[in-house]
DNA sequence: AGCGGGATTTTCT
DNA sequence: GAAAATCCCGCTT
């Protein structure tokens, strides 16, 4: 796939939420090529009292108001980064929250970046990331780009995807904005 | 298997 | 000063 593949992520978030499981995470760490399938998504939005672009633009958030594909990197509970890819275009202030990913490639890597085997490696959005070696720096990184690339994937069947509320917030918890593919091993929360 | 608490720092009230 | 889109360890069933 190639060109507009990333038009979708101009939906707004709880479109492009669903749309972006089986797509691909492609890095290149350490000298590696690290390629993991997205298994589990949240969906958050401006109009939503659990996002954290809920109150507006400000510094932390600004990535959120950005352009469509790029990542939008957050630090939380003192030690953890968590990754979400911002949709639905210029000031709207929406992303998704990738919650859980499915090694397919450089599985002796990421083990070794997480100390944990099978699928303690990435069942979790803070454990994803220390296994694909995000962090701060990725904020605002376009992921058209090396060195880590979004590659979509054909869509999947409403019949594959599961959909829930969502996990840790207190706040519009009612909302079912959480998505994964049914009787993935690697999602976080079943 | 499930619960409770600690880690640790940015952000907002 | 408290909460936070979390994770890990240790203790109890």
């Amino acid at each position: 796939m190639s060109g507009d593949d990333f038009a979708f992520l101009d939906l707004p978030a709880i479109e492009a939420a669903p749309r972006l499981l089986g797509c691909i995470l492609e890095r290149e760490i350490d000298g590696h090529v690290v390629r993991a399938e997205i298994v589990e998504t949240e969906a958050y939005d401006q109009t939503d009292a659990a996002s954290h672009s809920y109150k507006g633009r400000t510094p932390r958030t600004d990535v959120m108001f950005g352009p469509s594909g790029h990542l939008y990197v957050y630090f939380t509970y003192g030690m953890h980064y968590c990754c979400n890819i911002v949709t639905s275009g210029d000031g709207h202030g929406a992303a998704v929250l990738i919650r859980a990913v499915e090694p397919l490639e450089g599985m002796e890597v990421i083990e070794k970046r997480r100390g944990r085997t099978g699928v303690e490696t990435t069942n979790g959005p803070a454990k994803l990331c220390r296994a694909l070696g995000i962090d701060k720096r990725m904020n605002g990184h376009d992921l058209r780009h090396a060195p880590l690339k979004l590659v979509v994937q054909d869509a999947l069947s409403e019949s594959a995807i599961t959909r829930t509320t969502r996990i840790g917030i207190s706040r519009a918890i009612e909302k079912p904005w959480r998505f994964y593919i049914t009787g993935n091993p690697y999602v976080s929360k079943f």
